[in-house]
DNA sequence: CGCGTCGTTGAAGCCGCTCAATAGATGTGG
DNA sequence: CCACATCTATTGAGCGGCTTCAACGACGCG
């Protein structure tokens, strides 16, 4: 409630899936344009949250899934002794809350990392209009099973890689994401603190800056403040696979 | 192919979803009896699969979604570099190949850990039932939702908590999966070996089992071989959550 | 300008890993 | 039934990567 008045066109509420520039990232892909008109029929545009703002809380109802529209969103969960873990960064055109569909309850937290924007989609007339339109259907598994397949290589990236591979991953991997959303691979904009980044990768913040400024000092990055430029790709992704048994194989690095 | 000759039924390939005692658990659930039949038309069970055989592997093109029916089976991912991380163990009822759906290949491999039977639904067949059956793409989606807290559990424990903590975790999820199963609580085999502990909780095998040497030097649970008897439960679900926080505020353990 | 937050860098310690030896379990063939 | 090989698990000793603790620097904002 801090935030100045906006005069532009940000209290819009009603927002046209067809005109979205996300919709072949977001939920409406695959639909035609009768799927789409049920889609805005209960579609909602929220206005712009700030930095920490949260959309939905662990532990919330499940009544609507989201959809991403601008800025960055972290996922975090708590455990029952107050270590939280951030599960993942949302970026426009994805979306979240399908994690609470089987208990009907939200098992995570969204949390606005810099202002963001959001699109809320009621999860029950999500449902009834799956019963009609099968690619939507279709569309929303298809989404839930990407995110496995996400959260398996986290899995992988935090239990198997050492702190360099883990950061070299991290920024190869926002590296495609900015790229699929239309921005540069090379040069980008970190949203996320140096804390965010060492708690989702299970490292600490001082292992991050230290990895950081190593890589930078080996002329594969640049990095100033928040922004990253990659400045040898190649050996950035070697970075990242060169694990423990390519160690042992060539006797170094 | 070293098993005694088999006179039970295990070669009864069609099989009957209303009579199987998973169905609580399963994919069939909250269907209809006339959506049982559905299924029913569809399903085949497997013979029985020894240790160390592929139910499907990574890369494999999308056919069937399965239902492990007896035994367990884990699923593993490999990175470009070799390393291979286990992301979970499947018990009976449990639906594995999901994370397919959305580039219509597997993620991940399934391998039967020891002698195992399962269930195999054609997921063309399933996709198409379900535009039909609203109840069964709703458990479909459940299933998956559940999938990806289930994942979300595995990378707070991979990467917040250190080993004795992982141990424990993993021993009471043990306990509460064969408890759900009708199975004592208390006291249960483990039909892994220490090396995949190891990789899935994201240790070495020295570690696991020093910790398990520990945990029993306390007291707090017995091991012999596979066999975990769980003699003091609260003991050991304060192992699990006594993490750093709580060193920090009580000086020590 | 002073303060708080965030990030960087250094020094020291610890947890889990690596390496190695041994014990126990399982399987095979004579 | 035992000798032998193989595989799995346990235990010890030493090491190393990441964390912890601490100090300092860089912005941003009042």
């Amino acid at each position: 409630m801090t935030h100045p008045a906006q005069t532009i066109d940000f209290h819009k509420f009603k927002v046209s899936c067809k005109a979205c520039s996300l919709q072949e990232l977001c939920l409406p892909r695959g639909l035609d344009s009768s799927g789409m008109d049920r889609l805005e029929e209960i579609v909602k545009r929220s206005r712009p949250v700030q930095r920490g703002d949260l959309i939905f809380r662990a532990g919330d109802k499940l009544i609507n899934i989201y959809a991403v529209r601008s800025g960055t969103v972290k996922l975090s969960m708590l455990d029952e002794s107050g270590a939280d873990q951030i599960l993942g960064f949302i970026f426009p055109g994805e979306i979240i809350g399908l994690d609470g569909i089987d208990k009907q309850v939200h098992q995570v937290s969204a949390t606005a990392i810099e202002v963001a924007t959001y699109c809320s989609f009621p999860f029950s007339s999500i449902n009834n209009i799956c019963k009609q339109i099968p690619d939507l259907q279709m569309q929303l598994m298809r989404l839930m099973s990407r995110q496995l397949t996400a959260e398996n290589e986290l899995i992988l990236t935090i239990g198997k890689k050492n702190a360099d591979e883990k950061i070299a991953i991290f920024l190869l991997s926002l590296s495609a994401r900015f790229h699929t959303l239309g921005f540069s691979a090379s040069e980008f904009k970190l949203s996320m603190s140096r804390q965010d980044i060492a708690n989702y990768l299970g490292l600490t913040i001082e292992t991050v800056s230290r990895v950081f400024s190593r890589l930078q000092r080996d002329g594969i990055i640049k990095i100033d403040r928040k922004m990253v430029t990659i400045q040898d790709r190649d050996a950035l992704v070697s970075v990242s696979i060169s694990c423990q048994t390519a160690k042992k194989l060539t006797g170094h690095d």
